[in-house]
DNA sequence: GTTGGCACTCGAAGGCATAGAGTGCTAATT
DNA sequence: AATTAGCACTCTATGCCTTCGAGTGCCAAC
């Protein structure tokens, strides 16, 4: 979209108004508020014509203007520059997010919460995808007859676990065999290279009789496929309620009611990022303004998503759902803050 | 309190009229609905003394009158009776309540969102409390110089672990070592007899140089320790923006805000619990309504909550926040019911 | 103890006028 | 050709008034 410098300062003045006051933003009060060196008939005209580009609209006829979401993406896109957090700011990230934990997934749990209150909006964050995270350790523990614990440390630093049922004949020796012998095999090979092949392969060299070791390998094996699905943390939904935005309670059903299906969000989160990624899209932000946002009653939302890195090939995302009539510039930065906490301290588990 | 016949008859119509109407109910609908053989009048003066007794209020003067938090207690300890379930609804909780997860957890979470589906409203459940379960095994497994795994198989048939951070210096040997010597004198012990000492204790047989042995055994404590604290598994929170109870966006976000901090939740309902304990109420429900429940936001809301049993000495709870004006008996009657069924899950577990 | 009757109360809903902020358009100005 | 002043018009929000109806308390009669 090309718009000359005029145009682009009076959308940026209608969004950073619209966004500071929550009313429709008309000729007059952008005169009076910023330093046009025109008349209100002249950037009337003005706002006449990005309506007719699709950048702004009127809630009626008789109103100012607010933002469309081609709008605010314009100003995304183009407009808005972004600042540095004060230090202030950091500091009270830097204070919030704990390094004393012992798990990765605390952390992560750690950050979320942290950016659910600074910015004031719902906030998520992803798991590690850890599909390219490779197995280092692999132990089946015996718990009693019929039952057993398949542990996993993965080479990203995380422990995963999982109860699994074996057949209750298994002795506590049969177990360790075959736990020796997938451990030995697979340590090194990345989850999404091993499949229930793989596995059952693996286990071939114990004599443990086929039928048993066979359904003890499915279970591990579904352990391991267990260790690499996706989790989604969401926190602060309440916040929604307290915002102008979602003053309308329907709105705010809707809002909560999609979030509430943390899997369905996780879902969408994953393709935003599979999306991205066949895009080439090097940008480290993905934002999703309003309509854009296949979720249903999150119109009138943003959706901004970081990545943040555990190791080179182990990532996942934070972010933030807030109104799309928000302070993209500073969500922005609080959001690349966090992350770049949480990337800083990730290297501790590493 | 003891009241005649007709005032009992009179309040539980009151209730049940507003319960499904949500209208303050006056003395002639009361009339209409119901078979009394008197007037209206005769209906007022009752209850202008339901009122007097503080059973039913006024919304204001010249309107219908609603039952009071007291009024509902009189209506929950003594007016109503409740009923099973429907085979219809039985089969529906049976059907959603999958037997087959692998771990307690996942089945009381199972519970909890099945709770919620049924009633319409926000569930929730305590995690077991496991001070009374005694330790069945307990390994502390090296994962990278550094750091360890410990692993405990408690008595309910419950798994934890922890990630926990160990002595660089320390061998895979030696934390057998330790891993051994502990496991063996802790075997047996009810967890809430462990103590830091008992611990050090447990590991003075090993040779494991003094400062670096209790560094284990303190991380060792410290997850055992962690291994019965509480969790609180809450559900549904946006299911009361739909009720029109809650259709004022302030007290909507009030009680989601007080929703959202699940640590208060959990320690309010244990406190609840000792409470119920101490009074030695063998009761198996606990209810709270309204002003009863020391929650901020909570008033309009009542709080119900009952006992399942994981093992005799391993319980928990699960219930519901519902908006006071509910139909108690026959949220009372789906709780009973699914907590049945969580117990008769439970039993494959120990 | 019960009932019919009646005056009174109060909130909800609808109608109506007004104020205010904003718009689009036109004609004049630079 | 771009800008501006001016003006008629539009639409919402607000406040005020009225009406309507469900409900109440109380009194006198049964």
């Amino acid at each position: 979209m090309q718009l000359d410098n005029r145009k682009k300062e009076v959308l940026h003045a209608i969004v950073d108004d619209y966004v500071s006051t929550n009313e429709p933003v008309g000729s007059k009060s952008l005169i009076e508020r910023h330093n046009f060196q025109v008349s209100s008939a002249t950037l009337r005209n003005e706002m006449a014509e990005l309506e007719h580009l699709g950048l702004i609209e009127k809630p009626h006829t008789s109103a100012g203007r607010i933002p469309s979401d081609k709008g605010y993406r314009e100003y995304v896109n183009s407009l808005m520059t972004i600042e540095e957090l004060s230090p202030m700011e950091q500091l009270e990230i830097e204070k919030r997010i704990d390094s004393s934990v012992d798990e990765v997934t605390d952390l992560i749990k750690n950050a979320t919460h942290t950016l659910s209150e600074t910015t004031g909006f719902v906030s998520l964050a992803m798991s590690p995808r850890l599909k390219k995270s490779f197995l280092k350790q692999l132990k089946i523990l015996m718990i009693e007859p019929g039952k057993a614990l398949v542990v996993m440390v993965l080479s990203a630093g995380v422990v995963k676990d999982k109860v699994v049922r074996i057949p209750n004949f298994l002795s506590d020796e049969q177990i360790m065999k075959i736990s020796g012998a997938v451990e030995k095999s697979l340590t090194g090979k990345p989850l999404d290279e091993i499949t229930l092949v793989t596995v059952e392969t693996a286990g071939k060299s114990t004599d443990v009789p086929e039928p048993l070791l066979k359904q003890v390998l499915y279970e591990a094996y579904a352990a391991i496929k267990q260790a690499d699905e996706l989790n989604i943390f969401l926190e602060g939904e309440h916040r929604m309620l307290g915002l102008p935005d979602f003053s309308s309670l329907g709105r705010a059903r809707d809002l909560l009611g999609t979030l509430s299906d943390s899997g369905m969000v996780a879902g969408y989160v994953n393709e935003m990022e599979n999306a991205a990624k066949e895009q080439g899209n090097d940008d480290s932000f993905m934002i999703r303004i309003g309509q854009e946002i296949a979720l249903e009653g999150l119109d009138d939302c943003s959706f901004i998503t970081a990545t943040y890195n555990l190791t080179d090939s182990v990532s996942g995302n934070i972010g933030v759902i807030g109104p799309k009539r928000m302070l993209y510039s500073k969500v922005i930065s609080q959001i690349d803050f966090v992350k770049k906490k949480l990337n800083k301290e990730m290297q501790k588990f590493t």
